[in-house]
DNA sequence: AAAGCTAATCTAAACGTTTCGAATTAGTCA
DNA sequence: TGACTAATTCGAAACGTTTAGATTAGCTTT
């Protein structure tokens, strides 16, 4: 900008002015001014732009795992939000890793970032002291953590599973097996729930030995669906907590040589944009992943763009049981309990 | 900073020698300042320090879609290897938009990232400029820019296409429908160059019929799809030059009430998590994403370690196909030109 | 013609670091 | 003891902007 002033023969203030339009500037100067910007190539420097007004125009986005397609889908929308807006996005993938997540915001938060986005990982009373320390505002998303004083978005997850479960049950399952994650993440614990109490709705005993947690990797479904297809009487249908793990449950099912949804139904959480081309036809419960992203990112602008004292907001939303060909309806009689080997 | 100096009671250049190990500093201040740091909660301000500093130790990086899966994976590996390197990563996604792509860069280009990784979008001679003008070093990532001076990671598609239609021609299939994108990015031209030349091995004519080009997304591929399969004696195989527009292509198939494999041969380029887990288990070409992305962030690393006078590098990297069982060997007498209802 | 406006431009301080070179202190050696 | 060296510590300038307030010039008004 030195520069530019010099070649213009005007001061470095008025070159800011000029690029900001914070005051009139003659024409014959704007004109100079100009000139000498193309000249020399002239680009601002939006660092020390940043030092000097305290606001770097960047977000930060972390999210356990970008290959989740829920992740990479509500990712996406949310790197298309804030570029409209003029904001730049970190993204960081903590790999379902309390360390580097921990690591992560203390990076992004060295770095300025106006905003934050979490989806966390591990134990919620971590990130409640980090939330409070860091003062920009975050909205957590899809993952809460209790009493801390955010933004939120998320899933009713409970009610989601609560239909799911309920739609297998009414196609005549009894023994549903169930696919999840360790509890110290909101969705797991509300997803159980669901489960939980469709099988009480149903007058249903909850059977531990069908339930079976990992660590949300595509390989733990599998090892978890072994297990579960293994036992002396297998489940007649098999519910998946999210989507990697629903792909090493499929494994598992071709592996044992059984068949989906002749042998064993499924249902998964998180919907992918192949469910609907191949076979079978995988059951899912939808996230409006749009709506996340875009409500996210609107909570999280509101706030950038001063709303910053409005007491914490929590959005929920709904969940759609996308209903295709991989559960199949149990005859009357295979209903109470028994299965075939 | 200058709190916990006048906490110290020191000068803030003490305490910034503390924190950068810069010079030995006394046990007596470093005890003080450590407290006096605990005591504030003092983080460093990475913007101010970079300022100083001249560099952000924070890369660019710009994709057309985070949500194909190819780029879905590499942004994940390359994101983790400059996670590991102390570095952030800014993403954007351009959406196959050549102003989008223009902004982006220039945004990045504005914060001062060290070093840029471009899977660029539109025409080559776009971006030469604004490569060369950008005084940071850029790795060109899948599509490449000719004539450009700057490293760059490619897959020898000529040759993974070859190979891909030189098995469908060993299966039988004569008619082999092509479905690509436009060819202003390198990878579908040298693609294409990869069916003309297996044809052309096996002594086969170039039909320009059995080409379409759409805009790479999903929808490109239904409609390219359903025109081919509308064809009078239409293709008895299709290649998809990548995976949104073969998500495309077996809707039509589906919608159209064929089948693949019976009624039609599919193979796409890159590879899918769920592609051996469905049904059709999808024939593909699966490239090595997680070498490339490794590829990328090393040779990005290199030029950001002070690497920036040698050559620019070319790094090719070979595809593989995954044979699966999305493609039908055909009988002797439907191989030269005829086809069914 | 003096005074008062308005519009345009400029000077200089500030943002929070790093870093150079100077200053201080303590220790060592002749 | 005094000079020299080494180890610490510090003052102040610099990075490239923004911005408050000062200055100047050109008009208008009385």
């Amino acid at each position: 900008m030195l520069h530019v002033a010099e070649a213009a023969r005007v001061s470095v203030a008025t070159v800011s002015a000029y690029i900001n339009g914070t005051t009139t500037v003659s024409r014959e100067l704007s004109g100079r001014i100009e000139q000498a910007i193309r000249e020399i190539g002239y680009k601002r420097n939006a660092i020390a732009r940043s030092l000097k007004i305290g606001t770097t125009r960047t977000i930060g986005l972390t999210v356990p795992h970008i290959t989740n397609p829920f992740f990479t889908d509500v990712v996406s929308v949310i790197q298309q939000a804030f570029d409209r807006a003029g904001y730049a996005v970190m993204l960081c993938c903590t790999d379902e890793d309390l360390n580097n997540q921990d690591e992560q915001i203390r990076l992004l938060l060295d770095r300025m970032v106006d905003g934050l986005i979490i989806a966390r990982v591990g134990d919620g009373a971590y990130l409640k002291e980090t939330v409070e320390r860091a003062n920009v505002p975050v909205v957590l998303l899809d993952r809460e953590v209790d009493d801390v004083d955010s933004d939120r978005v998320v899933l009713d997850n409970h009610q989601a599973v609560f239909d799911a479960i309920t739609y297998l049950l009414d196609l005549g399952h009894r023994r549903i097996g169930y696919i999840t994650g360790a509890f110290n993440i909101t969705p797991m614990r509300d997803r159980m729930t669901g489960y939980h109490e469709a099988l009480l709705n149903a007058g249903l005993a909850f059977d531990q030995s069908l339930v079976r947690s990992g660590d949300l990797h595509e390989a733990d479904g599998y090892t978890a669906a072994m297990q579960l297809l293994s036992l002396h009487d297998r489940p007649t249908a098999i519910f998946s907590a999210n989507n990697p793990m629903v792909v090493g449950a499929m494994k598992a099912i071709r592996d044992l040589g059984l068949s989906c949804p002749e042998d064993v139904s499924v249902i998964c959480f998180d919907d992918f944009p192949w469910a609907d081309v191949f076979n079978p036809q995988l059951t899912t419960i939808a996230q409006p992943v749009q709506a996340i992203g875009e409500q996210t990112a609107s909570l999280l602008l509101d706030r950038l763009n001063g709303n910053r004292e409005a007491p914490s907001r929590r959005l929920v939303l709904k969940g759609r049981l996308m209903v295709r060909n991989s559960c199949r309806p149990l005859q009357a009689g295979a209903n109470t309990t028994a299965s075939v080997a």
